[in-house]
DNA sequence: CCCTCTACCTGTCAGC
DNA sequence: TGCTGACAGGTAGAGG
């Protein structure tokens, strides 16, 4: 489900309820998505503490909460965050694996059909506990993504989508948006990274920072099952030019769309626009 | 370091 | 109707 735009989305639609509200209490269902503490000393810790912010990192969200802990969540490919506000009753189903009751009686549940998100509660100064979020390359949307920066990126000898779905080197690109970026660019998603011309490579990193925020613009693509904090889909779907559309004629040039496997994630290109 | 393959999970859809 | 296999937004770890 989430690549940035999704995590960026669903951070803005829930900061909003549940910045500066205490959990009293949560409840764990499926305790192998709690990567950090133990169950128990996770329930314990949570209790009482505050939420004073919520922030997005790659895909990461992280909620700064009272007494310097964070709450860490990855939504791995099918997490949701589902926000229950105080006068409706909450019903659990069986895809819910963690709920956090609020003081107001509001309840914030986190719902994963696949169960491949990963949950941490870690005080400040102990994020480096998390795997993926300390080793996290720049946002693809701040400065500390400059051309210059991108360019010594592709001074390698690796297949450019693989460079970019890597998340040391840049984080919060993923499969859909890699392919909507490449295409954008006219670039083959095999091509050699150090092959690329000045002139593509420039291509490429605007394309980067035009996709992503169309796509946040939109509200990110609803695919399968991607709904925000308020049960809303989003609308990229609706803009995608390659991504799962195998077969259907490319908008630019009425060539068929083909698909290919790369770093075993399907692929989605046109074979006349992309080279 | 680079890359590919596998595992982790559950659901859906096409084909037989 | 089954059954089977391919395919799905994710990352991490093993091994060449
Ligand atoms: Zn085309």
């Amino acid at each position: 489900m989430p690549e940035l735009p999704e995590v960026e989305t669903i951070k803005e639609s829930l900061k909003q309820k549940i910045v500066f509200k205490k959990i009293q209490d949560a409840e764990i269902l499926c305790p192998k998505l709690i990567k950090f503490p133990e169950p128990a000393g996770f329930i314990k810790s949570i209790k009482n503490k505050k939420i004073k912010s919520l922030e997005r990192r790659g895909k990461y969200l992280i909620a700064k909460l009272s007494s310097h802990y964070n709450l860490i969540i990855h939504l791995g490919m099918t997490g949701q965050l589902i926000y229950i506000n105080s006068d409706s009753h909450p019903v659990v189903d069986k895809h819910t694996h963690l709920f956090f009751n609020f003081d107001d009686k509001a309840q914030l549940q986190y719902n994963d059909v696949r169960k491949f998100g990963a949950i941490w509660l870690v005080k400040d100064g102990s994020l480096r506990f998390v795997p993926g979020l300390s080793q996290l390359g720049p946002e693809p949307l701040s400065e500390d993504f400059s051309l210059e920066y991108f360019q010594e990126l592709l001074n390698k000898k690796s297949i450019i989508k693989y460079v970019l779905l890597n998340q040391k080197n840049l984080a919060g690109l993923g499969n859909i948006y890699v392919d909507e970026i490449l295409f954008r660019a006219g670039i083959y998603p095999e091509r050699n990274a150090q092959d690329l011309s000045l002139s593509e490579r420039k291509k490429l990193y605007h394309a980067i920072r035009e996709v992503l925020r169309e796509a946040i613009k939109a509200r990110g693509t609803s695919v399968v099952n991607y709904i925000d904090g308020e049960g809303r889909k989003g609308d990229f779907q609706k803009y995608l030019k390659v991504y799962k559309r195998v077969g259907r004629p490319c908008y630019k040039c009425k060539t068929l769309i083909k698909r290919m496997v790369l770093a075993g994630r399907g692929t989605y290109f046109c074979p006349k626009c992309q080279v």
